[in-house]
DNA sequence: CGCCGAGTTGAACTGAATCAAGAAACGTGG
DNA sequence: CCACGTTTCTTGATTCAGTTCAACTCGGCG
């Protein structure tokens, strides 16, 4: 396995910035390790969410309703944050559900906890503005993608950040993330666009 | 006019948090106040632009040109920032134009001066993580918009957030943002859609 | 086996793009 | 203050990418 050399705090400061051993120290004593089933509801629809997911090993899917079509809103994998975006930072009921795609090992720390590691250390609240940064700048990304782009260059373009993503999600779930029916993508596919 | 009551560092705590009166004074020592008509680039395609906007007065959009065609990427007014997103976070040259859409005021700090304030003082990291993630949110909203709804949905959106951006903000600007043609967006304010 | 969800394929339909004129508003210089 | 050119916006006709609806295939699994 990829990642089992190193702790879960090695690997989150390799994605984002080092941190002081006193903040690693509070971070890992905040957080609890958790281990679910493909298909485990981490959020449901209308739940208050307040937890901070990071995830270690196996991924997970946000998704809504929309006139009950199930949509994709985000993909997560190994050493990357997700939550329940909209409740977590606005403080409202969320619209998404989040779901497990694999078997998956995580580490949950509530907005709460998280809110005071940000206040006690300067350097975790940096952590906090750099993860945001990276998930701003994909959801950049993908606006000007879903803004002008076909099918196609939609498709090329996500292949190109994730080339392994259709081995590990079904395709299903692909197409509504990238704004389209699953006939459509699959048509895109077998290049008869 | 609605602002000129409060000094440029209040409106900023205002929108996002305090800040202690050292964080205060080094941010108004850090930052320069600059004024520009209409229609004045801010940053151009191809320019390494390390430039943090934080808008006075006016309003200024970014864009960049596909297959030679406009598109809006980004609209900002008065009390928020604005910068080359791509270029000032990646440090690669812009894809994006900054152009101001009426006369503007407003303050500029480069990048590393920002980072400098960042490092020495946690309440300036912390404005720094709340402002993006309050851009990061606005990216997902657009991002279910563009995703899944219709030329007119998309509009009645925007007009829910900002009543008034059409007396602001020239239609077809408005029309690529919302990625759609302004000949789409005419109709759908017709109510012919 | 036989069911069931995932994916593909085909045919008909549709929302929005494109192409092409015009009309209205704007601002600039005389 | 008006004339003129430019930009902005609208309207109409046509085209097209992608959706919808429906049928069919395939692989996994009870």
């Amino acid at each position: 396995m990829a990642h089992t050399q190193h702790s879960p705090i090695d690997r989150l400061m390799a994605q984002f910035c080092p941190l002081s051993p006193a903040s690693q120290a509070e971070i890992a004593a905040a957080w609890r390790a958790v281990e679910y089933p493909k298909g485990h509801v981490l959020v449901r629809e209308g739940q208050h969410s307040d937890q901070l997911f990071f995830i270690l090993e196996g991924c997970a899917r946000a998704y809504y309703l929309k006139d009950g079509k199930d949509i994709t809103d985000w993909f997560a994998f190994e050493d990357h944050f997700i939550c329940a975006i909209v409740s977590y930072f606005l403080f409202v009921p969320s619209p998404h559900y989040i779901e497990l795609l694999e078997p998956t090992r995580l580490m949950v720390i509530p907005r709460a906890d998280m809110q005071t590691l940000c206040d006690r250390h300067h350097d975790i609240e940096r952590l906090g503005r750099l993860s945001t940064t990276q998930t701003m700048l994909q959801l950049q990304r993908r606006v000007v993608s879903l803004q002008f782009e076909s099918a196609q260059q939609r498709l090329e373009n996500l292949l190109a950040v994730y080339p392994h993503i259709t081995q590990r999600v079904p395709l299903h779930h692909i197409a509504s993330f990238l704004g389209m029916t699953p006939e459509t993508l699959s048509r895109v596919r077998a290049g008869k666009a």
